[in-house]
DNA sequence: AGCACGGTATGATAAATGTCATATCATGAC
DNA sequence: GTCATGATATGACATTTATCATACCGTGCT
């Protein structure tokens, strides 16, 4: 990876921006770490201390919980700028959640005692990111509220639409989730993901080939997430 | 309600204490307005113009959204302290949910421009209010996940709990919520709810005198709530 | 090649939860 | 006081969802 400022292209500067003077950004950057992950490769550990703030620059990851007894639950998937410690990085010592890579990702790590220093003399900085991890938990909050209100066929409808419409932007993609990881998502079981997923097969609406999903009937797929 | 800074008794306060110099203190506390509401009165509508910060002083308040369909679900329940409006506030334009009183309560609320620019100008005050802000919105997502990953019975205990535990500090107290907003908080139904602490009642692990509850057998509510 | 393993798949069945009907009770409006 | 209304309560039943059993398939390992 380039030292002296890649910052220069990477998208997380915007916030940055008009917040920060040139010679603070260098700071920024020249203190930044950049951290490479392959698929499967934990980034971040539950009851860890948090010491940098980490965000994603590429790739796709999952947060989530694990119980005492092994199983998971997962928070929420994140893609680039959806601030991957945002939850417990300003209020809690220790993460109380994972992270790990969906797809082969990048991070870009701040050391947090930095930022929260410059933070404390920027406030400029510190709303910027107030606004943004607001919205991130709103989304999240927000997200978890309707996938509850759901049945089964509407929650897994929703799912393949939120990969659709925001990660891959096509109606054929790659599911970057395991059955089991989908159910663990949208809180259900493993074998009932499976099953809705070969009734829409039936129904028409999507192909499947393993872990290739076209959808095909997106107007009945779109009322299902809605209504069911 | 006393001008002149009764703020001086605030909790709030300590927000601000170390943040901010004394004449500023002095800003925020006369451009403060304080709100009272009875049971059931509307806080906050969704989808209305976020223009105030607003916090709960006294009171019980609950956060939630409403369908076109009419119907609700409760996204979290707030004690003094716990930001009320912090969910959207520094994200967003319009609030996504409604507040309305559970119990008597009293807002305090502040101009929002006014305190946006204090945060820019004091990034100490916005690092606080991030550090509360991220606090809250880590308690209801865990809370959430918490109770997605019971069954009905173990919802039911956990929110007892979590009134006797959190909020009453007493094993009796007052339900502030109907069995139908108990339903919309858990995600369950309303008869679902009711004969639930019917069961409960038949264990013998509470008394019911309408919303009156007394829990009797505490070992056992919270061995329920926690492998229910 | 052969094997082990986890992921995918499907069916049968059990358990959990929701729906509908109905009744009682408390409360506020008149 | 009477009435209407919404909250509480309970039972019977339908539906949804989970559990258990089993099988197949692909991949990595030896």
């Amino acid at each position: 990876m380039d030292e002296k400022c890649s910052c220069d292209n990477c998208e997380l500067k915007e916030l940055f921006v008009d917040s920060l003077e040139e010679e603070h950004m260098e700071a920024v950057c020249s203190s930044k770490k950049e951290k490479e992950y392959s698929v499967g490769e934990v980034i971040l550990k539950e009851r860890t201390q948090i010491r940098e703030f980490t965000y994603l620059k590429s790739g796709l990851v999952k947060l989530f919980r694990s119980d005492p007894s092994g199983s998971e639950q997962i928070i929420t998937i994140a893609k680039p700028m959806d601030y991957v410690s945002l939850l417990s990085v300003f209020s809690n010592d220790e993460y109380n959640y994972s992270v790990t890579a969906l797809e082969d990702s990048v991070t870009c790590n701040l050391n947090l005692e930095n930022l929260r220093r410059m933070m404390h003399e920027n406030g400029g900085l510190a709303l910027s990111l107030l606004q943004k991890m607001s919205k991130a938990a709103d989304r999240i909050i927000l997200d978890t509220l309707e996938i509850r209100k759901k049945h089964l066929r509407g929650r897994v409808a929703y799912l393949l639409l939120y990969f659709s419409d925001n990660v891959y932007f096509s109606s054929e993609f790659d599911l970057p989730l395991t059955r089991k990881e989908m159910a663990e998502y949208v809180g259900m079981t493993t074998e009932n993901v499976i099953r809705t997923l070969s009734e829409f097969r039936k129904d028409g609406i999507l192909k499947i080939y393993g872990k290739t999903i076209q959808i095909v009937n997106q107007e009945l797929l779109r009322s299902i997430s809605e209504f069911g």
